[in-house]
DNA sequence: CCGCGAGTTTGCGCTGGAGCAAACTGCTCC
DNA sequence: GGAGCAGTTTGCTCCAGCGCAAACTCGCGG
């Protein structure tokens, strides 16, 4: 865990500053703190009351969330260029998820008084803010309807699909996305058990849709998973 | 459907505009569309260019998803002091769900213009959209949560507080919820279906947990409610 | 007063996928 | 190199609750 310098640019990628001048940019990199984050690392639990706004630069984050009862849901993946933990800071000051590194990570963030005066100054951000906030409101609910009309499969294939839109890249093989996915945390997302998600996951590994190497997933035939998240239910 | 005028103290209640002085309340009132609805009214429909941010100041609204599928859920119904619509002016300009209205409403409405104005004179609202959107985030998450580990009747159990927390007010005998709700509401909003949702709540009738009277919902026991939204799934 | 339609209740059979258990794979660390 | 562990695969059983169907209630208009 160490400082670095951090470039104007890096932050010009991010959604939240988008729209931002170059000499804004500057300031807010010079604000920032930034810290190299082994894998598995817990960044913050559940419940926590310091909170800070994060972002990630490179690697991953898993941001989960627990239940009374522990059950545990995946809320999201973090990828490069997204922000994490921030709405705690407009609502009541704790987070409301645990997040955990996916891998090595470079993480950035500000704390709340950082924020708060950074969208004071720049009203941008707080748009920004909001149009992240809101695009993620209407990803959840698209989930929740998924969740209670769709069967385990056609949930699988939809959230493989917005995994690779969100963080995949292109290679030779097909649509790989950046960071490690354990059969669990497919599970955990599409809401399933571990065992369905592997037997989804292994039928269609045979099937040559896709390919898994080192907990890392390539999707081969985007084609054919889209036609099993459309298929009607009978 | 007709104007009236607003009063600045309607203006006040709604979170919203929290926060604001008493002279820009007297301004934005005077900005404000409002019209007073028939039952059952389409607001507006899921994709809709033309988006407005709207409130209810009187009634109350029920906002449906549908998939292309056909699939439907209720994403939230909105009480009295509530926005609704609002999202959709910062991410693609079209409205993610449908509107309708539950019972006879008054409403209020401010075009897209209108309200990115005012938040650029009173960046306070901007703090309150993020504050509300991000509530609404944490509680849809929650949602997700409980439809991929809970069963169907402590999903019930717990969309019966959450509206009685949200739109409840007290009576002799109980909490009773403002707005008529059929039985397939019920089920919508907790991600089951009618038939289901019927036995549910029948059987809570007829342990005296809870009274339907005209389409209204009155709790009399929510302590049982809560034992049953509580309850290990063994 | 009667017929109609919307909403509700209830019975019954069937199945997706959860839950449990056990074997297997491939690491990492002695 | 082998013990141990994390993660995965796979077989089997069982049941919550979905889907279908039919009967019932109630308010409304004619």
């Amino acid at each position: 865990m160490m400082d670095f310098a951090l470039a104007p640019q890096t932050l010009a990628a991010m959604e939240l500053f988008q729209g931002l001048a170059v000499s804004a940019l500057e300031t807010i990199a010079a604000r920032t703190r930034v810290r190299r984050l082994s894998k598995d690392l817990r960044i913050f639990s559940q419940g926590d009351e310091e909170v800070r706004a994060h972002a990630v630069i490179e690697g991953g984050v898993r941001i989960t969330q627990s239940g009374s009862d522990g059950a545990q849901v995946v809320i999201r993946f973090i990828g490069p260029g997204e922000m994490f933990g921030t709405v705690s800071l407009f609502t009541d000051g704790r987070y409301p998820a645990d997040a955990i590194t996916l891998a090595e990570t470079l993480e950035a963030s500000w704390s709340e008084a950082e924020l708060l005066d950074l969208i004071h100054r720049h009203p941008q951000i707080g748009v920004n803010v909001i149009r992240i906030i809101g695009r993620r409101l209407q990803e959840v609910q698209e989930r929740v309807r998924e969740l209670a009309t769709q069967r385990a499969e056609r949930r699988v294939a939809h959230a493989l699909l917005r995994l690779a839109h969100q963080a995949g890249h292109s290679t030779i093989d097909g649509t790989a996305i950046e960071f490690p996915l354990r059969r669990k945390d497919v599970a955990d997302i599409s809401g399933t058990t571990l065992h369905t998600a592997s037997r989804i996951l292994t039928s269609w590994e045979k099937a040559g849709f896709l390919t898994t190497r080192d907990r890392r997933l390539t999707i081969r035939h985007p084609s054919e998973i889209l036609r099993i998240s459309e298929e009607a239910s009978d």
